[in-house]
DNA sequence: CCTACCGATCGGTAGG
DNA sequence: CCTACCGATCGGTAGG
């Protein structure tokens, strides 16, 4: 999505997309300006252009890099030979690492792609759907195996991605469990719920 | 939160907080201007100054109506005489339907709280964590009575909230369920991931 | 409830 | 990478 305009200049723009994350995040896309980043990245507004496009790109660059990241994983899980439980119990560990470790970014993801100018705005909800639909199709075929009760599996799925989305409030406050306890208790709460 | 000019003026004002909750939501606090405003009401934008006090206010209105509305339900919930799974059911079924009928303003109270000015940010915050501590006692008289596994409270709690805050993204799809299997389905996946 | 309009700020460009 | 600056749009006010 971002034009690398010169061999040289990668590294200021991964800088400028880490510190766009973190102003979307905070402000909002929209509430973000261009001069807010220049000051978080050290320069003037208009020397950002040296080394994107625009504004927008920053958003699709953040947006469809966590998007295509969970879409690859989840599409490396489908091959593995376990059961469908532990399948989603993978994802969910994946989720959940994933939010603590690329909190920005996701939260971006998550909050900010209706900014989305088209053709990515459509691209990024087809990309959600098509994510959705390989989980609801792992939890029918394990309906089928007997793993979960029968159930309707995109109100699971639907369940499951919103909990883990839930992370994100976690960063208020100073917690006293481990990352550990974090992903097994809700790891177990999220499966123990549709269990056979 | 939004002033009262004038007796008459009530059902305008209503209009107009409504309005604001559609168009907060759809384009985002910071990207819907007082002029897409004015064209849904149907006035020019220096008319809606005579019914409202400023754009701030509008979005404080529609963040503490919602965060009072559940508190006060809440509140009503823990002086029941029943288990505490039931309580907890009871207010997981409130938050859907309050998800399926009040979708605007619960969803501008959950993505745009972060634009309130100060005090109101902060207060905000502190309903919130406020509402939080009330589920969590919840769920920690549930543990010490034995109806819920020995699980951290707070993951708990997170899981709950966020996984019916999710239901957000119903509204894109055709569905093919009623809002009773809707409503079954998810407080049987939440409670059962967590009784003994 | 309107017209006319304000100062502030926006994303981005020109030119060096 | 900077200074200088553009047209567009913002929330809100004055005055009737």
């Amino acid at each position: 999505m971002a034009k690398i305009k010169s061999g040289k200049n990668i590294s200021k723009q991964e800088v400028i997309i880490r510190e766009a994350a973190i102003l979307f995040k905070t402000k909002g896309y929209s509430a973000a300006s261009m001069r807010d980043l220049a000051v978080a990245v050290g320069v003037e507004a208009p020397s950002l252009y040296n080394h994107i496009g625009s504004k927008s790109e920053l958003l699709q660059t953040i947006c469809f890099k966590v998007g295509n990241e969970f879409m690859d994983y989840v599409d490396i899980v489908e091959k593995q030979s376990s059961t469908n439980a532990e399948k989603i119990e993978t994802i969910i560990r994946f989720h959940i690492k994933m939010m603590l470790q690329d909190f920005n970014e996701i939260f971006v993801a998550n909050h900010e792609w209706k900014h989305l100018k088209e053709p990515y705005f459509t691209d990024f909800l087809v990309l959600r759907r098509n994510y959705e639909k390989k989980l609801i199709g792992l939890i029918e075929t394990g309906i089928s195996n007997k793993e979960f009760k029968s159930i309707n599996p995109y109100i699971a799925v639907i369940t499951i991605l919103s909990a883990v989305r839930g992370l994100e409030f976690l960063h208020r406050h100073k917690n006293n469990f481990t990352n550990q306890t974090l992903e097994n208790d809700m790891v177990n709460h999220l499966l123990n719920g549709i269990k056979q």
